[in-house]
DNA sequence: GCCGTTTTCGGCCCGACTGTTTTCAGTCG
């Protein structure tokens, strides 16, 4: 999948055009990058399928930026990147990279002193030389300093669920502040992206003087205070790989709507809001939307601006500047599942393989959710690590789920299930004399992560072909910030398993969320139904839900694509049980 | 470089904070 290493080079294109003061090109390479970047299909696949033309179809890209990328699937590489590369001192994109220096600042820097490096920045700035030059000062001079500091720290994503907690405890701490009234999560968090960039916080306060700025940038933890204004303040908080920018924006009530509308974004999504308020011959920003004799319109709530704007209300889940603008005017928006809307959950671990709880402890903490059924799904055999079961325990686990089956009637369905790894070969772990004792036979790929995509296409395909097969698990197996998605052609499983009535898993465990939002859109899309599983190792985990529930309201699912929102009776049915 | 029920040319979102500045450019959200 070439769309990552297309998109990388339109963004470094981008950098150097700005570098160079090229005007509006840097953002339309940035703006079809990000759109690159979020294709469900690998983009060599869209060439070859529809040529330049589909390329075009591409919100962002026209017809060169199309024939770049025809270039660079054909031959590897991009001329004009390589041209353009040459143009500029090699280290000036690592500068451009620190917060808070830009283009000017780093093409003043090199020019000056001919710093084309962070090594030459921190010597440069070390021996005062930065104060010295135009334009800069002494601040400059420490900040570059603070900065390179931080920027040596590693610099990753956070994982919405390790993020949220935490914004949580800071929205609660503000809540103490004077003069605040409501206060909310907004950005990345709000829209439940599966990492996040930092932590967006907006409040509403009453009244001329509160003490939230003081408060915020004097919280627990505090490691760094970027800005300190009236209206924004932004801070490093928290340790090591812990560590997350906060951004705290503060407003007042008539704009308040107009202002989460703003900070939950996303970028592009603002914008092209802001465009329609242009065409209608207003102006949108955090405060409103102002006529021409900057009368407000709208402002105090949500709902109001996307209405003036003639579109209803979005959840935020969907504000990706993904066609939901175009939907909502056209009142085609989905009707995203919900977490009330799910009835039970088909892939957790006990104490039989690697999960700390008992069978039992398990279904308690399932009735305690309000299901009406789970499965429990413990590993097969060649999980060694993982204490997987091998023929004769799984026998064992069949009789003893076969009395909680009785024991539990009436209270909760329980489903005997396996999560069976695929072998190297396509071949399950089991054979077909267990599996079909079996309520759901659930299939995951565990080894041999780098193989080609064909290997890995073929052997997965091969598992789908067995009969029993009702799930297919974390179908990319990637875990967020730890392990890639393995090479797979996954538009070709997807068709299998649509034709075979094999469901594809959304795991919720905060760090999978596999399949995530892209490809659980797309599974949607060629009607692939899907389960939202939370792959419990603990009764803890059984709550992790609704991350996965998440995902499927960014991937635009309904409740009908998601086969763990129907009853036991349906289920059987959609999935064809033989119980 | 992209894009179009007001345009195939001429626009391209809009505002907060900082530092070094005598009035604002640069960077970021
Ligand atoms: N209109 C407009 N809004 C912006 C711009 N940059 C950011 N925003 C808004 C939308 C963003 O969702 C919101 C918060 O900015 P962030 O940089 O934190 O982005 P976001 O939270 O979406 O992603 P992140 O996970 O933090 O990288 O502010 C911009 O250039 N123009
Ligand atoms: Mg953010
Ligand atoms: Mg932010
Ligand atoms: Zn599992």
């Amino acid at each position: 999948m070439k769309n990552l290493e297309i998109a990388a080079i339109f963004y470094e294109m981008a950098d150097i055009l700005e570098l160079q003061n090229v005007k509006w090109k840097p953002e339309a390479y940035r703006k079809a990058a990000r759109q690159i970047e979020t294709l469900s299909t690998p983009i060599e696949e869209v060439y070859e399928k529809g040529g330049i033309k589909a390329l075009t179809e591409i919100p962002g890209v026209g017809e060169k930026l199309a024939k770049k990328i025809e270039e660079y699937i054909k031959t590897g590489k991009i001329k004009e990147h390589e041209r353009l590369k040459g143009e500029i001192p090699k280290g000036l994109n690592e500068l451009i990279n620190l917060p808070g220096l830009g283009p000017k600042k780093a093409l003043k820097l090199y020019k000056e002193l001919s710093i084309d490096s962070i090594e030459k920045l921190e010597k440069a700035a070390r021996e005062g030389k930065i104060a010295k030059i135009e334009g800069f000062g002494e601040k400059s001079e420490e900040n570059i300093l603070k900065t390179i500091e931080l920027a040596k720290k590693k610099e990753e994503r956070l994982l919405l669920g390790v993020a949220l907690p935490i914004a949580e405890e800071i929205v609660n701490e503000l809540k103490k502040a004077k003069g605040v009234r409501r206060i909310e999560i907004a950005g990345s968090l709000r829209r439940r992206k599966e990492t996040v960039g930092d932590i967006d916080i907006l409040a509403e306060i009453e009244g001329e003087r509160s003490d939230i700025m003081d408060r915020f940038v004097s919280l627990h933890n505090v490691k760094e205070v970027i800005a300190k204004g009236p209206k924004k303040s932004m801070i490093l908080i928290g340790e090591g790989e812990y560590q997350i920018q906060v951004d705290l924006r503060i407003i007042e009530r008539e704009s308040f709507g107009a202002a989460l509308q703003y900070f939950t974004g996303n970028k592009d999504h603002n914008i092209e809001l802001r465009k329609i308020a242009i065409q209608k011959g207003w102006k949108l920003n955090e405060y409103g939307i102002f006529d021409k004799q900057g009368r407000m319109v709208a402002g105090e709530n949500e709902e109001e601006v996307y209405k003036k704007l003639g579109m209803e209300w979005m959840p935020p889940e969907l504000r990706e500047n993904q066609g939901e603008i175009k939907a909502a005017i056209e009142n085609k928006l989905p009707n995203l599942v919900e977490l009330s809307d799910i009835k039970g959950d088909l892939h957790m671990h006990t104490d039989w393989s690697d999960g700390i709880n008992s069978i039992e402890e398990m279904i308690n903490a399932a009735i305690n959710m309000g299901y009406e059924y789970i499965c429990i799904s413990d590993h097969s055999k060649s999980q060694r690590i993982a204490n997987g079961m091998d023929e004769e325990r799984m026998l064992k686990q069949i009789e003893i789920i076969k009395e909680m089956k009785r024991k539990y009637k009436g209270k909760i369905t329980v489903l005997q299930g396996c999560e069976v790894d695929i072998k190297p070969d396509g071949s399950l772990d089991f054979e077909d004399e267990i599996l079909k004792k079996l309520d759901i036979v659930s299939v995951s790929v565990h080894s041999r992560f780098k193989s080609s995509k064909e290997e890995m296409t073929k052997r997965i395909a091969r598992a789908l072909e067995n009969k029993y097969v009702k799930i297919l698990n974390h179908p990319t197996g990637r875990l967020i910030n730890e392990r890639e998605p393995y090479e797979v052609d996954l538009e070709y499983l997807m068709q299998i398993c649509r034709d075979r009535k094999i469901a594809m898993e959304i795991n919720s465990s905060p760090s999978r969320l596999d399949l995530n939002d892209i490809y659980a859109r797309k599974a949607k899309e060629m009607g692939v139904k899907l389960v939202i599983d939370t792959d419990s190792h603990s009764v803890d985990h059984l709550r992790y839900i609704q991350y996965g529930v998440w995902v499927a309201r960014r991937g635009w699912c309904e409740k009908e694509d998601i086969l763990n929102t129907q009853s036991i009776e349906k289920l059987k049915k959609s999935l064809n049980l033989k119980i």
